[in-house]
DNA sequence: TCGCCATGATTACAGTTGTAGTCGAGAAGA
DNA sequence: TCTTCTCGACTACAACTGTAATCATGGCGA
């Protein structure tokens, strides 16, 4: 079971992680005010999200009510984890120092980590 | 004029990236012994980057020599860029605690990014 | 009750990707 | 010179993606 989602599939997916409820199709397509599509295009995507099982649903009369069933987390990670995997032999410190070198890195984010490191080697 | 270079094609980046010189189709073949590919597919990969100006060849006789147009840094770079932009709000930390939530980072990365974030500071 | 409307299902269709076969032309050997 | 081999170019084709129209059906307002 891959769960891999293309990026049209994932602006619904985000719009569900966001939401925190049961959406419908119609409620979600409402949601996605910037990209432009038809309520058509968000059923064909509802549907393929369906099949990988990135999504659940339970039937509200003739209505489908949709929920995550890939966490944002876990699938954040998981695109992490291939694109580490792929171009940083799996070690994320090159990462970090690539994103060095591009000045891609501001004063808060270094605050950030070494926080985060810090409290890492608690 | 979009650098997006796909899957399979990253393999034959790879091998250029790796060969420190112009090769011919026939020796990226050769180089690509895991991936079980016809020359033909190889060959037909090679047009496809051509056509995107990842990779650029000088004429030799009848043959082409190939050579990566595209930095292996600057892609790296850039997809990076792109997984932070879609799934951490821009931020290099949100990324870093979330692989510090699966206990992807040993030891050894944690030392090697905290070098890495002091002499950023200096 | 009857017609309309909203729903998911099905179908469409072009562009991309993975994988490869075929073709015409030039090179190299007989 | 004639044949064969090797190249890049062109073609193929199914799966996946982005985007959407159409269809059948069941519910709801008149």
């Amino acid at each position: 079971m891959d769960m891999r989602v293309t990026d049209a599939e994932l602006e619904i997916m985000e719009v569900l992680w966001e939401a925190g409820r049961s959406l419908t199709a119609t409620e979600i397509a409402d949601r996605l005010e910037t990209r432009d599509w038809s309520l058509a295009t968000v059923k064909t995507l509802l549907s393929r999200l369906r099949e990988k099982q990135a999504v659940r649903h339970v039937v509200d009369g003739r209505r489908f009510l949709y929920s995550p069933a890939l966490e944002r987390d876990r699938y954040a990670g998981g695109e992490t984890k291939r694109l580490i995997d792929r171009l940083f032999g799996g070690r994320l410190s090159p990462l970090v120092a690539r994103l060095a070198d591009e000045e891609a890195l501001d004063a808060a984010d270094i605050a950030d980590i070494e926080e985060l490191l810090r409290k890492l080697k608690k």
